[in-house]
DNA sequence: GTTAGCACTCTCTTTTATTGAGTGCTAAAC
DNA sequence: GTTTAGCACTCAATAAAAGAGAGTGCTAAC
């Protein structure tokens, strides 16, 4: 499993003449490029060796060795150096920043176009779904005759809303009265727990209430039941399509439309993520569609949620800045929660 | 500029078959698959007199013909009987309008999803401007100590909202006298007004009043500066990629890197739209990467103001089925709104 | 253990033939 | 005058053949 420093030497070459010319890498090749000092009948012996131990391998007889998906591996566990981010940019990552504050969701989107942008990968921010978010506040307000606004709002912060129709002679000292009935009942519940359990509870308790009463129950448990949802932005997903690799349409057409469904792009990301940057290379990945790809990513917290962040491109990739940036934007990201968001 | 009835059924006929395979088409095809009493030597000649009138083309001297951008020109002014929706679509245009009901934008969505799902094409709804709805509500709201929430409701029932920090000892009554405030002032006029000139008078006024009024000035006038904006949404953008005209991955990306980005996209669709169905094809679109696509689309109306609906695909495109469909879309989508929204 | 040398392999490119769909033209038929 | 059969001709697309070149594996010498 350990190679010697050699090997090492040229795998690493291997590696990064593949990943920067998309092309099969032969010994003269590595000689010329990286100071090895011996000759290129070694360097093929050498390769031979790597081949046979299944970190390289070779297209076809008289071709040069690109680097196989154990050999990506090996490098990325035990060479890889990641390469963290330029003063320039942290800059622009801060720039980014600043221009988009103002907003809890502007801040991810923000961050996945920052990433996006850096690597020339496809980049994901998976947000923490918000059901596990506290009730603080629902909101009765008359818009019009016969319509009010129920507005719910969680302790970080997010904000939904449906408009319901009301009868015409309600009063607001009505709807504020019963915006109470609902804030005490519900104030500090996790939402999840709200739409498991609390709702069926006062459903039974304020039976044959008010109609109002019902229709915001109703609607309550109609914006509940997407918070289970977790909200994604992708970013830069037509950087694929500049890959060399991929060049079968209707491969391509494929991974993209599952960029496009956040639904179906979730199950892509491993679930389990720790804090630290994680590796999915080509068919480590589950997902059939993503068996060409590489997945760089990490976890994030924002208070006691968390979400995912990443970036998604061929197995020819530069792991070494993926993995930086990755890990950068995460600490620079959950900094920047903690300080400016609520 | 007019035609005799056996040109315009063999135009007809190429533009049916070339629309259909992609190939050029033959004189001896259009006979086969095209009841023509006469031989093909005879179809020849009128092609040969199609052509030098413009309305065909030849790929090369022994290939087929296919229709020019002028042929489909003529064959949508003169000849084209648009399809209309089957009773299976719009049992399918219901269920999708049945089941986003409830809000607002989500109708748009659906609306475009029909779209594209129905003609294989990519489709957008770009929805009016909000800036010239009128302002309706404001109302700050507290959300926790130190902060609140400052809700702008349009008559169009379009709710937006930001928070605010405020001091700790602010009561809620003040905040609703405040927001009594802004409504007494600028209930009924619109957005765009408010934001060009009311704001800037009634920060005259209320200069050197409490710090809450100048952030909620201030929030007020953040919330309006995005109202120039019209939203677009777009689905199934990733079917130009199944059109066998489009090989070339760098043109795909400049055309879907416009469908990605909606300040560009906007420009893509022609201002000035009328009610009924409008058709753009090929170089007719003042968009450079646009030359080779066509765009069917009409305007709809939402109370007074005004959205655009339709489709872009290929050149060789299926335009009857596209008319048709957009024309339905566009009168079921205006009398829903008219009777389910608002 | 390293390296020069060389035959060998296999893709990629270029060249050459072959095929076939389709045209345009001419002359005869209607 | 219009239509049609017939035929020579054109040109892309496909297939087959030839050539070039990058790179390997192996052997023998250092």
């Amino acid at each position: 499993m350990t190679l010697d420093r050699r090997k090492r030497k040229i795998l690493e070459s291997v590696i990064k003449d593949y990943v920067e010319t998309a092309e099969p890498v032969g010994s003269r090749a590595i000689v010329r490029r990286h100071a090895l000092n011996v000759s290129a009948a070694t360097v093929r012996n050498e390769m031979a060796d790597l081949e046979e131990m299944g970190y390289l391998e070779q297209p076809h007889t008289s071709a040069g060795r690109i680097p196989s998906q154990k050999g990506f591996r090996y490098y990325v566990d035990c060479m890889m150096q990641s390469e963290v981010l330029s003063d320039e940019e942290l800059d622009l990552l801060q720039k980014y920043l600043q221009e988009q504050a103002q907003e809890w969701q502007q801040v991810f989107y923000s961050v996945g176009q920052f990433l996006s942008q850096v690597t020339n990968y496809a980049s994901f921010v998976i947000l923490p779904p918000v059901k596990i978010s506290q009730f603080q506040y629902l909101q009765l307000l008359p818009i019009d005759s016969g319509q009010a606004l129920v507005l719910l709002v969680t302790d970080v912060g997010i904000i939904m809303h449906r408009r319901i129709d009301i009868p015409e002679d309600i009063q607001p000292e009505d709807l504020q009265a019963i915006s109470n009935l609902f804030n005490r009942a519900l104030r500090g519940r996790r939402l999840e727990d709200i739409y498991r359990s609390d709702l069926q509870l006062l459903r039974e308790e304020l039976k044959d209430r008010r109609r109002v009463i019902d229709r915001t129950l109703d609607t309550v448990e109609a914006l509940l039941s997407q918070t289970g949802e977790e909200k994604v932005f992708i970013s830069g997903a037509l950087n694929i399509l500049r890959e060399p690799e991929f060049k079968d349409l209707e491969k391509i057409r494929r991974i993209l439309m599952i960029f496009e469904e956040d639904e179906l792009f979730k199950d892509v990301i491993p679930q389990e993520v720790s804090n630290t940057v994680d590796i999915c290379i080509g068919r480590e990945n589950e997902s059939e569609e993503m068996q060409e790809m590489s997945v760089v990513f990490a976890g994030y917290h924002t208070g006691r949620e968390m979400g995912r962040v990443g970036v998604i491109g061929p197995m020819r990739m530069e792991y070494w800045k993926a993995a930086g940036t990755v890990e950068s934007v995460r600490i620079i990201m959950e900094a920047f929660l903690r300080d400016n968001m609520r």
